[in-house]
RNA sequence: GGAGAGAUGGCAGAGUGGUCGAAUGCGGCAGACUCGAAAUCUGUUGUACCGCUUGCGGUACCGGGGGUUCGAAUCCCUCUCUCUCCGCCA
């Protein structure tokens, strides 16, 4: 949720810059009008409430000196009718705000270039020199295919399509995979492992994006107000929903391997072959909830951990900045890491990380115990350290021989038993 | 699944219809003592919103929602969660 504090000290301001989003901008002047209606019934409420305190404190009072409290029970009564429908509308026009509110996205940071799609995206650096190959290239799904380790056909008979199912030393290649970035995260960049329900409550949901706007992208538990969660991001966050955190215990860092499960509406023809857009699939993330002040160096310290990753396996990849109208509902700039595919002779996203500054914190009540004691909200920042799956899409492809064969990259072959190429099967 | 107990401020824990936003302890902050620290003593210390504005006033909040009442932390209903016992299960 953005500071609706700022909203009301410049909502022309606000609106100007939300509007760089592209998609529906503010409606300052509703707001406007919500505002004032607000006002004039609540300050109309509270003045009938403290003459109803009174009332009851003057009837207590007179009680106790035994006097004739009839006439004041009267006035309380009628005060009690006028209270209950003033009460009411106030309580719906302020859901109303509620609502209003947090369907708005953040404010893009002053450095994020402005833009209407991904074409506006800014290139910042790149990493790595592109394999030359000296044979036809395949994509992921010949060589994993090829190696027996990938088959989409069994996973579209168990549950459909986008679904995939691993066999062999594959499968162990993407274990091995999420072993080596856990490993990576907690040893050398300070992180604390965690271990999470793969379901959140709809509130949770609300606390990380906006329930109402993005329903459609969850898979939801029928009957219950349960949502698979679609990225570790969810649970995650929430450890500090509602908590005051002490200012000596951040940052707080953690990093956490789980499946990830998305409805992927709207994405109809998009990606369709392969294992780069499905249902379901593995991701190590890293969070931070930090100081206000620290939020945009720590943004750029979590990119280069997400980025050490890619470094490690050896991938060549390049950084983006999103343009204003590429970024997701709730960051204030985000980097993606793009990775080489020849498979696909471009660069693919395979790592998003966000500066969320206090837009989830405000919905969720996350704050830290601030240097005069107050209670300040907390800054939230998380990424991709990396997603799963398409990092072993990136392997398959960028390791992949002439003969069909896969060269283990040297960082995994200690998560596998030290071999150095899976072969194809005879 | 069955039976019972509980949920109060940063934490612990009193409070069973009327000056209760809530005793007390711990913790935090400020001060005194000290070369400094500890101990001790004194004071102070919830959050959000609204209105005039460096202060004051008002309102709401005792797990969530609803109800009874002139008045609810306190009574009633309901939901959620926690704990204990039994059953079942990895």
């Amino acid at each position: 949720m953005i500071d609706i504090q700022l909203l009301r000290k410049d909502p022309e301001g606000v609106a100007r810059r939300l509007a760089t989003r592209g998609e529906g901008a503010l409606d300052a002047v509703l707001f406007q009008r919500y505002e004032t209606a607000r006002k004039e019934l609540q300050t109309a409420v509270e003045q009938a409430q403290a003459s109803r305190n009174r009332i009851a404190k003057d009837i207590g009072m007179a009680k106790g000196k035994g006097q004739d409290v009839a006439p004041l029970v009267e006035q309380g009564e009628k005060l009690k009718n006028l209270l209950e429908r003033s009460d009411q509308k106030l309580a719906e026009l302020q859901q109303e705000i509620q609502d209003f509110l947090r369907k708005v996205p953040n404010i893009p940071h002053e450095s994020v270039p402005v833009g209407a799609s991904s074409e506006e995206n800014r290139e910042e650096r790149r990493w790595g020199t592109l394999r030359k190959f000296d044979f036809p290239v395949k994509d992921h799904v010949e060589v994993g295919e090829g190696l027996g380790g990938l088959d989409f056909a069994t996973g579209a008979k168990i549950a459909g399509a986008r679904f995939v199912t691993m066999r062999g030393p594959v499968a162990r290649l993407h274990r091995a995979l999420a072993q080596f970035m856990l490993d990576v995260h907690t040893r050398e960049h300070g992180y604390t492992e965690v271990y999470v329900p793969y379901m959140v409550s709809g509130a949770c949901a609300d606390g990380v994006s906006s329930l109402a706007k993005f329903k459609g992208d969850l898979f939801k538990i029928e009957d219950r107000d349960l949502y698979l969660i679609p990225t570790a991001e969810y649970p995650v966050t929430n450890f500090v929903r509602d908590e005051i955190v002490e200012l000596s215990n951040l940052p707080l860092k953690f990093v956490c391997h789980s499946p990830c499960f998305r409805s992927e509406a709207g994405s109809a023809g998009k990606d369709t072959r392969g294992m780069i857009r499905n249902h379901q699939f593995d991701k190590v993330e890293i969070l931070q909830v930090v100081h206000p002040s620290k939020s945009y160096e720590t943004l750029e310290e979590l990119t280069g951990h997400a980025e050490a990753i890619l470094q490690n396996l050896e991938l060549p990849y390049r950084v983006m900045t999103l343009c204003t109208g590429d970024m997701g509902f709730s960051s204030a700039k985000t980097y993606d890491l793009e990775v080489w595919l020849p498979g696909q002779d471009a660069y693919r996203e395979i790592s998003s990380c966000s500066n969320f500054e206090a837009f989830q914190a405000r919905r969720m009540q996350a704050r830290y115990r601030g240097e005069k004691g107050k209670p300040e909200l907390v800054h939230t920042l998380n990424g991709s350290g990396l997603a799963v799956g398409r990092t072993l899409v990136a392997i398959l492809e960028n390791y992949q021989n002439a003969d069909g064969s896969l060269t283990v990259p040297n960082a995994l072959r200690g998560y596998m038993d030290g071999i150095e190429r899976i072969d194809r099967p005879t």
